[in-house]
Formats: structure tokens, sequence, C-alpha cells
DNA sequence: GGAACGATTGAT
DNA sequence: TCAATCGTTCCT
């Protein structure tokens, strides 16, 4: 296990979503610390008419303008915040929106946030996985790069063994044809089929 | 100032 | 299939 560099995220976006699958994705906190692999991902582009940055920087998305490798969370439906991670470079407004995680570590600490003890809905959404990590909106904008930040990714160090299904994008109502969305193979983690 | 909408989830 | 629930964005 080895944390990701800036570099990582600094290529386009949709080779990061691909990247990011099958690293782990940490969040420490005063309550413990929760591990969760990463098994699917969606790609957000500048030209991208599904994406929050299609009509230019704003206050909420400011971040994916920003530096790469950065945190961007969003207050949706009224009660749930998402996370993605920046990528390309400043100015670009990209970035990926973690779908689902496969839970690694702190399980039970997962189970108490969600108020569930069906480990296959733990992280198995957006929204899931930003609570069974205990991610708040005060993680806006952070380095996940940095040695002491509480979110962080880690690359596996072994050979990736699985392979990649690349399809169309979930709960959008625009830019429905691109195949965006990226999942590991054969995962039982995932948000939808 | 006002209104429509949404990168979701969980219950029915 | 549908309600919950409210910040963001865009229109007036």
């Amino acid at each position: 296990m080895k944390p990701l560099s800036k570099s990582f995220f600094k290529k386009s976006t949709n080779e990061v979503a691909k990247n990011l699958l099958g690293c782990y994705l940490v969040s420490k906190s005063k309550e413990g610390t929760t591990i969760g692999k990463i098994i699917e991902t969606e790609s957000y582009l500048y030209n991208d008419p599904a994406s929050h940055s299609f009509n230019g920087k704003t206050i909420r998305n400011e971040a994916m303008f920003g530096l790469p490798g950065r945190a961007y969370i969003y207050f949706t439906y009224g009660m749930y915040f998402c996370f993605n991670v920046t990528t390309n470079k400043k100015g670009i407004g990209e970035a990926v929106l973690i779908r689902a995680l496969e839970p690694i570590k702190g399980i039970n600490l997962m189970k108490k946030r969600r108020n569930t003890d069906n480990l296959h809905q733990l992280c198995s959404g957006p929204a899931k996985l930003v609570i069974a990590l205990g991610i708040k909106k005060e993680d806006y904008g952070l380095d996940l790069t940095k040695e002491n930040s509480r979110v962080k990714i880690f690359s596996q160090i072994k050979e990736k063994k699985f392979e990649i299904i690349e399809t169309k994008r979930i709960g959008i109502s625009k830019g429905k044809e691109l195949p965006h969305r990226f999942y590991i193979k054969g995962s039982k983690f995932i948000s939808r089929k």
C-alpha cells in the first residue's frame, strides 16, 4: 500500500476513474479508521452536460476547477452528500465521483454509521459510502495526497487482477449515452446493475 | 425574490 | 414506483 501522488490525479479524468478502481479509500476520525476498496467510479468532464462544471465555475463547484487530488463534495436531494476526487490540471473543471466501495476495515463502525448490518449495502452508493466513512462537508477541498490528511487514497502494490466494465452513468438526465461509469467486473458491491 | 431541479436512498 | 427534503442555479 502506497499513498497516491499528485501526478496520479493530473491525468485525463477517464484514465483516473479507471486507475482508481482497486485503490483503497481511507478515512480517519475520532471514532476510528474505515477503509473501503474503490470498485465503482464515474467521470465528469468539462464539456459534459451532466457535469456540475458544465456552465462554468460557481461557489459549489469551485474545487473541480482547482488543483487535482482534492475532495469535491456536494450536497444533493436535500439530504445527502457525494464525494469526488478532482482531476486533470488546474482550471479544467473535472472530477471522478466515487460510487461504491467494498468494505475492508472498520466494518462495525460503518454498520453503526449506516444503521444496517447488511455488508453489501454499507457502501453500495455514493451517498452511502460518504456516511459509512464519516466524510463531512467540512472535508470540501481537502488535499487527499497530503501526508496528514484525514482522508487519503492508497494504491495496492500487487498487480491488479480484474476486468473493468465501462458503461452508462446512473441517475443523470443529460449526457446519458456517455460510457463514463466504470466498475470492477464481478464485484458484489456495486451500486446498481 | 421566486421557482424548478437534482451525479440519492429507502420504503411501498 | 414514489416521497423525503433543501441548497444551488437560473430566471424575473
